[in-house]
RNA sequence: GGUCCAUUGGCGCAGUUGGCUAGCGCGCUUGCAUGACACGCAAGAGGUCACUGGUUCAAAUCCAGUAUGGACCACCA
């Protein structure tokens, strides 16, 4: 056995995280160490990736929200568990077909209407392939351990099958129907959009007070609105029969401006009176509403009361139009058609001006529904569209029982078998977020799933008009490849029949086909193949078609927990336990959910592209590091609260820093630019560049002169050097051939260090349990930084050169933090790991560490039976007390750092640094340990009541030059004493 | 309008069932090129825990109210 092991060269002095990333995620590959097998028998701890869209590249939040899934999977794997991280990418419909649409656009001058449907998927696929590619290579790059071989994609042949198979069983159960109603509709991107999809926003509009003539030509009515384009749809006029002008109007009509149309009074308590104390819209209203069934969500509902007509005045791009179910477009409306809303406001207004029919127009705010795709305010719009009926027992009913009974008092009480039923085991953290989950619930409107677009899951149904007299007669009736329903329209004297077909069954399609069906046109909301995600991935419900998904359902679902954000508890939570329920015996998706925090900037804002404050991982990854980004993301994880990232520019050229502030851009908008504290060219050039380019396009592919990154993220990259540092610092005192290391060879400072390793590993496991993430980032920080460096190391430093126990103790501390460090920076402990794994460690009794090649596949410490002293442990503890008081007092009283001074103590503190004498001579810098309980010359310090004096403390020299300082120090406090005297007499 | 969250030294945050002197990182001050690390070491300054009242032997922590900030839901008269 050699000497030295560990050549001083080959281990550099500081840690250069990229030149090692690439080489460890290498080894890791080829160890496969994400691979989940579902024949193992071990139990499974399993996590879903919430797939990130394929729009864009990965941001900061992606890069903390997967950061926390690794080092729960990590630990896991470690501590033994069967572990499968699924990753994957979601074709996330509209966002996706919207930047291709845009980049089109912007590239070659085409319209999506411009290209065939397979065509235009294709560029679209295109896109997709790039940008999974991209995401896939990031999620790498940040250290995620997933099986890679299970990567999947909501389109991929295996979700498909699982879309296919979900929407025909619901729509057989009837949980999906064709409804007519009024859609959110976005009126660029010319789809619906469901409830959540819409946002809303504050906007200062007007609000217009128009007169509505009786047709009897005896007065008229106002109507405050503030739309008042939809006027040309209006089917009556709605007053509150409590209003006391109710009764003079019964039985009256109005005859619609411009239009002609003579429309009804009606009564409805929905309306609101004028003065009614409680209402806000009191202020404003004059208890006269004007009625537009089509276009408007409220008057929809009138309408139905009432049995109104529903008059669609728009085409779907939201301008005037009579060839959507406007019949009665009079010659004086016709100067309206083809105007957008916008203008048809103005112009209608004019004409109600020039009529002298406006009242009154005046200043109102309100919030306005706009598409979270094109940013235009959405239209109610009037359309035949797929609904799941969530509103059913079955789905929202189910999903509101799974919540855990301690955080929602309608959860039934959990079974007491060990069967696993669903219901009550959901679990969220922080428990607050259960509120939002029931609330949701609660409140459920039938979920609308048609969307207008060609990229995504087209519906598997197909459609034929008959005439009502016709025979309804279909051949596959019965069969367990379809299933139908039809729609009476008596109106038209048509019947429509709906036929859904099951996945697989490719012939029938063909004979539909044949026999004049024809195939829905439109896609699957994106979030109905995720909500399937946990289903889909792991080959339900046909595992025969794809070997290699077999074993997974049994063995993975439901997972051990979803990591993700708040934003998604109704749009993806929500609807993966509904289904995952409905299709698995209302066994649940996952048992706990943890909500991470969200990132915002310095000021408290979201991160967002066109602002321009994002953050990609890859700039810190270049900065500081993977191991040093997963570091500070952990331990800003506090569970509680967003939190804010303050925002550094850096130019990569010049390396210098610039703080942000917001300016507007010459496009308008509000973007990040460098603070111009002292400009310089440099601050110039960045600033102007910057605003340019993110104000110019909000995709723009261009690279600012600067990146964006943080200081925040500094705090890892220490953390991850000084790991790296101590130990090289450990190893290269290694110098004895193994030994086997008892109790009694131990010295005190190594029975604490262990004692401190114990500790943590306690605390980490509990903290980790919890999803309490920065407290097992601090425990680490504790444990390598404060304890294993600044004690530990500089403890051993005067023994371990000697001492072949202590060595050994040294090396198996390190094995230790090497593998408690490991979930949260795998990089620098892996590439640590090599090293430490060409000295053989010995064996300590009561710490069990398997030997392994890769770090990442070792197990977490077993520690189990160790028996530490604990006087011995509070002996350690005690010197550390008496070398901060040591060290405290000679700071103070000015003695050079390297002077070794002498200390006189009596009692117990004598035997206690007679004990560690070795230990307090070098951290303390003391010379010579004296007895004594009543010292003359020197300086008496108190520790815990007893006095403990400090001699020698000075060379004569020295003694002098303090002494003058003293002088002095006392002159300067006797006039500033004297000074003060002075005043109080004065003011007295 | 409804629900939820936050407010702790200059900055960013911990403080899980009330209980030793309220912690941590950055920044700041002083000193240090010490044979692991200046991405470092040692010592230090800095907080009436937003405000008002209550419960308690004891409140940053529990309750009520106020102020400020934020998130979500509802709402196009």
């Amino acid at each position: 056995m050699s000497e030295q092991v560990i050549d001083r060269d080959s281990i550099p002095k500081s840690y250069a995280p990229s030149e090692i990333e690439a080489g460890i995620i290498a080894k890791w590959d080829e160890a496969n160490i994400g691979h989940g097998d579902p024949s193992n028998e071990k139990s499974q701890f399993s996590i879903l990736i919430p797939p990130p869209n394929v729009t864009a590249p990965l941001h900061i939040g992606h890069a903390l929200n997967s950061t926390l899934q690794d080092v729960l999977i990590r630990w896991h794997r470690m501590r033994g568990f069967n572990t499968l991280w699924m990753p994957g990418t979601d074709h996330a419909g509209i966002a996706t077909q919207t930047v291709v649409e845009k980049r089109l656009m912007q590239q070659e001058k085409k319209k999506r209407t411009d290209f065939e449907r397979g065509e235009f998927v294709a560029r679209v696929q295109e896109w997709k392939d790039e940008y999974e590619a991209t995401i896939l290579r990031q999620f790498k790059s940040l250290g995620a351990s997933c099986d890679w071989d299970r990567t999947r994609f909501t389109m991929d042949p295996v979700c498909t099958a699982a879309v296919r198979e979900a929407f025909f069983k619901m729509f057989q159960d009837d949980l999906i129907y064709r409804g007519k109603r009024l859609v959110n509709w976005d009126p660029v991107t010319l789809t619906a959009l469901a409830d959540d999809e819409v946002e809303m926003k504050e906007v200062a509009g007007h609000m217009y007070y128009l007169r509505y003539p009786l047709e009897d030509g005896s007065g008229f009515v106002t109507v405050a609105t503030t739309r008042p384009e939809t006027m040309l749809g209006d089917s009556a006029v709605a007053v509150n029969p409590e209003d006391p002008r109710a009764e003079e109007l019964r039985g009256k009509s109005i005859r619609l401006p411009i239009v002609g149309r003579v429309i009804p009074i009606v009564e409805d308590d929905y309306v609101v009176m004028p003065g009614d104390g409680d209402d806000p819209k009191a202020a404003f209203a004059t208890g006269f509403l004007k009625v537009t069934p089509a276009h408007d969500p409220n008057d929809w509902e009138i309408g139905l009361r009432h049995n109104l007509e529903v008059i669609n005045v728009m085409a779907s791009d939201g301008s005037i139009s009579s060839n959507y179910g406007w019949d009665d477009c009079s010659s004086e409306a016709e100067q309206y058609l083809g105007l957008s809303r916008e203008d048809a406001r103005v112009a209608i207004i004019d004409w109600f001006k020039a009529n002298d029919l406006v009242e009154d127009i005046k200043p109102y705010d309100h919030s306005v529904g706009h598409s979270y795709r094109s940013h235009v305010p959405i239209e109610p719009y009037l359309s035949d569209q797929w609904y799941v009926r969530v509103t059913d027992d079955k789905l929202g009913g189910e999903a509101l029982r799974a919540l855990a009974a301690e955080q929602y008092e309608g959860s039934p009480p959990k079974r007491e078998s060990g069967e696993q039923s669903g219901d009550g085991e959901l679990r969220f953290t922080p428990a607050r977020y259960a509120k939002t989950f029931q609330s949701w619930h609660e409140n459920l409107r039938d979920w609308c799933i048609s969307r207008q677009l060609w990229w995504g899951h087209q519906i598997p149904i197909w459609t034929k008009e008959i005439s009502i007299d016709a025979e309804v007669l279909f051949p596959y009736q019965g069969e367990d490849s379809t299933t139908f329903a039809t729609q009476h329209d008596e109106a038209e004297g048509t019947i429509t029949i709906y036929v859904c077909v099951r996945g697989g069954h490719d012939d029938v399609e063909q004979a539909l086909v044949s026999d004049g069906f024809v195939r829905d046109e439109d896609v699957l909301d994106t979030w109905f193949s995720s909500a399937l995600w946990p289903l889909s991935t792991m080959g339900w419900p046909t595992p025969v078609n794809f070997p290699d998904t077999e074993g997974l359902l049994e063995k993975f679902n439901p997972t051990s927990v979803l990591v993700t954000g708040r934003d998604i508890i109704t749009l993806w939570v929500s609807r993966m336990t509904m289904l995952n329920r409905y299709f698995q015996n209302g066994t649940l998706p996952f048992n706990d959910v943890f909500i991470n925090p969200m990132i915002q900037d310095g000021f408290g804002q979201r991160m967002s592209k066109s602002l321009g404050n994002g953050v990609d991982p890859r700039d810190i990854i270049s900065t500081h590091g993977a191991d040093a980004m997963r570091y500070a993301l952990t331990q800003l994880s506090t569970g509680t609260q967003d939190v804010r990232l303050t925002i550094d520019l850096i130019c990569p050229h010049s390396g210098k820093t610039f703080e942000p502030e917001y300016v507007k851009s010459q496009t308008g908008h509000e973007v990040m630019a460098p603070i111009q504290t002292s400009p310089s060219d440099e601050t110039k050039k960045i600033s102007t560049l910057y605003g340019l380019l993110i104000g110019a396009s909000e995709d723009s592919e261009e690279t600012p002169l600067a990146v964006n990154t943080s200081s925040r993220f500094d705090v890892g990259r220490n953390f991850a050097n000084k790991f790296w540092n101590s130990a090289r610092f450990a190893m290269l005192n290694i110098s004895s051939p193994a030994v086997n290391v008892s109790n009694a060879d131990l010295l005190p400072v190594d029975v604490w260090m262990l004692s401190r390793i114990v500790h943590a590993t306690e605390k980490l496991d509990e903290a980790l349990s919890d999803y309490q993430f920065n407290v097992a980032a601090e425990t680490l920080y504790d444990l390598l930084w404060r304890d294993f460096c600044d004690w530990y190391l500089e403890a051993i430093k005067p023994t371990i050169k000697e001492n072949e126990y202590q060595q050994r103790t040294l090396l198996t501390v390190l094995n230790v933090i090497c593998r408690l460090l490991h979930p949260v920076c795998p990089f620098v402990t892996e590439a640590m790991w090599s090293h430490l794994c060409e000295l053989d460690s010995g064996i300590i009794e009561g710490i069990e560490l398997d030997d392994k090649d890769v770090l990442a596949l070792a197990n977490w410490p077993v520690i189990d039976g160790i028996e530490l002293d604990a006087q011995v442990i509070a002996s350690f503890e005690a010197l550390q007390a008496l070398v901060t008081a040591i060290r405290g007092a000679r700071a103070s009283s000015g003695v050079r750092p390297n002077r070794r001074i002498d200390v006189t103590l009596s009692g117990y503190l004598h035997a206690l640094a007679a004990k560690h004498d070795v230990t307090l001579q070098a951290l303390a810098g003391i010379d010579n340990i004296c007895e004594g309980a009543d010292v003359k010359d020197g300086m008496p310090i108190q520790i815990e009541g007893q006095t403990v004096c400090l001699s020698n403390m000075f060379d004569a020299e020295e003694a002098h030059t303090q002494m003058e300082k003293l002088d002095e120090e006392i002159a300067s406090l006797e006039k500033k004493i004297n000074g003060m005297k002075n005043r109080l007499n004065n003011e007295s």
